[in-house]
RNA sequence: UGGGAUGUAGCCAAGUGGUAAGGCAACUGUUUUUGGUACAGUGUACCGUAGGUUCGAAUCCUACCAUCCCAG
């Protein structure tokens, strides 16, 4: 089921796989379990490692969560079942410090981050990446949809086969050297269908799970709530004010609204809907206007991750096609570097509701790689 | 105090005699490993109050109340 590559094992190593440890990212879900399962049935030396990220009470009984609580024994179970090592390693410190706070600033600045992006580049890819390291594996492996494929000049980033299933606007950030390290054994599964066909063909207790969605330690959907927990101050109250600053209402904290939103302003009365279309943290005020107004073309981006063969810098335009969302198909459009990390996105269509602190993610047009992409902000 | 206008669900607003459109907001669901969007569904409106005319009124008549505008 693996890719296979000449005298190579699946795993692109030229040994036998019970020679080639493989330590396996798993969160307590199908994905990740199934890898697992399936590297160990081909005989890989496996060690299954499971994070602790977060432990707060509600999010605990929570369905579709990860790395917290029951996911963490369904971890446990499934390397009993299976037969290999497995470990529980205690990450909330690194988890808040890397990723809460600042999902939590964030969004008190006006921007609209994404957890799961940080905490793929700055956790799993990172900590835990060096942690196999220490284990003496030769690879990671995790139970991400997204395919790994040897081109030219070493490995590249190609987005998953199951287009709906593809999770390459949550890797984006991963490094050359990162990816060199990792495996992606489910990236080019045609269906997640597959994943729990395998899943119940190795009797696994999670093969019923359901999908884990939402920001994992985010209970009840109420980001917010979370953020205020942290931060009292974000539910400092300002004005929801029109383009032209008159007051239409009054809210309890920015960081309740994001650019393109429409619900919860609470501004009836009119003929059409009003959206966010810009958001001041300063003077607190939410800005909202036509949906027009949200027709973004221009995107400014940082900390670019390019994973392009030539330099970023060494050309003056890209042709890519880039997604500032995950649930979009990528778009047409021509990135312009400004420096090795920086750089201004030009969309050919305007896209609504690109907002700060979200990602904008760089694909080829004519084939599946991934390119990289960078971090929007306000430019 | 005169003159004029208006009063229909949280907001805007159709409906001028036959028993209450629609939009916005709100809520719920679907979609989605971020936020958001989109889509679908959800409303017992004492039709300002009190009388009257009529088989029957939100729609006609009277009075009153409230709000707004003009006048001084």
């Amino acid at each position: 089921m693996l890719d296979h590559s000449g005298p190579l094992n699946s795993l692109g190593f030229a040994k036998a796989p019970a020679d080639t440890r493989v330590v396996v990212a798993m969160s307590g879900g199908v994905d990740s379990s199934v890898v697992a399962a399936e590297l160990k049935a081909q005989g890989y030396d496996v060690v299954g490692v499971t994070l602790q990220l977060y432990d707060h009470g509600a999010a605990l009984a929570k369905k579709g969560a990860c790395c917290a609580g029951i996911d963490i024994h369904d971890a446990r179970r499934v390397a009993e079942e299976m037969g290999f090592p497995h470990y529980v390693l205690d990450y909330e410190n690194v988890f808040k410090d890397a990723v809460i706070d600042e999902f939590a600033d964030s969004y008190l600045g006006g921007a609209t981050p994404v957890p799961c992006i940080r905490c793929n580049e700055r956790v799993k890819f990172k900590d835990l990446l060096e942690t196999a390291k220490d284990l003496e594996a030769d690879c990671m492996a995790t139970g991400h949809y997204i395919q790994r494929k040897m081109g030219e000049a070493g490995p590249e980033l190609h987005s998953a086969a199951d287009a709906n299933r593809d999770q390459s606007y949550f890797l984006f950030s991963t490094t050359p050297a990162q990816l060199d390290y990792l495996r992606f054994p489910l990236g080019h599964l045609p269906s997640k269908d597959d994943t729990r066909a395998l899943a119940a063909k190795y009797g696994l207790p999670v093969a019923d799970k359901p999908d884990s969605q939402d920001i994992c330690f985010v209970p009840n959907g109420d980001y917010a709530a979370v953020i205020r927990k942290l931060r009292p101050e974000a539910a400092a109250p300002g004005d929801i004010v029109d383009v032209e600053g008159r007051v239409l209402a009054r809210h309890d904290g920015v960081v309740n609204y994001t650019i393109g939103q429409r619900r919860g302003l609470g501004i009836g009365g009119l003929a059409d809907p009003l959206y966010v279309v810009k958001l001041d943290a300063d003077a607190r005020q939410v800005i909202v206007g036509p949906k027009e107004m949200l027709a973004t073309r221009t995107v400014p981006v940082r900390e670019v991750n390019w994973l392009g063969d030539a330099p970023f810098a060494s050309r003056d335009t890209w042709h890519v096609a880039v997604k500032v969302r995950s649930t979009r198909p990528p778009t047409d459009a021509v990135i312009r570097p400004i420096s090795d990390t920086e750089a201004t996105v030009e969309l050919v269509a305007a896209e609504a509701g690109v907002s700060p602190g979200q990602a904008c993610v760089f694909y080829d047009r004519e084939t599946s790689r991934i390119y990289g992409g960078g971090w929007i902000h306000k430019g």
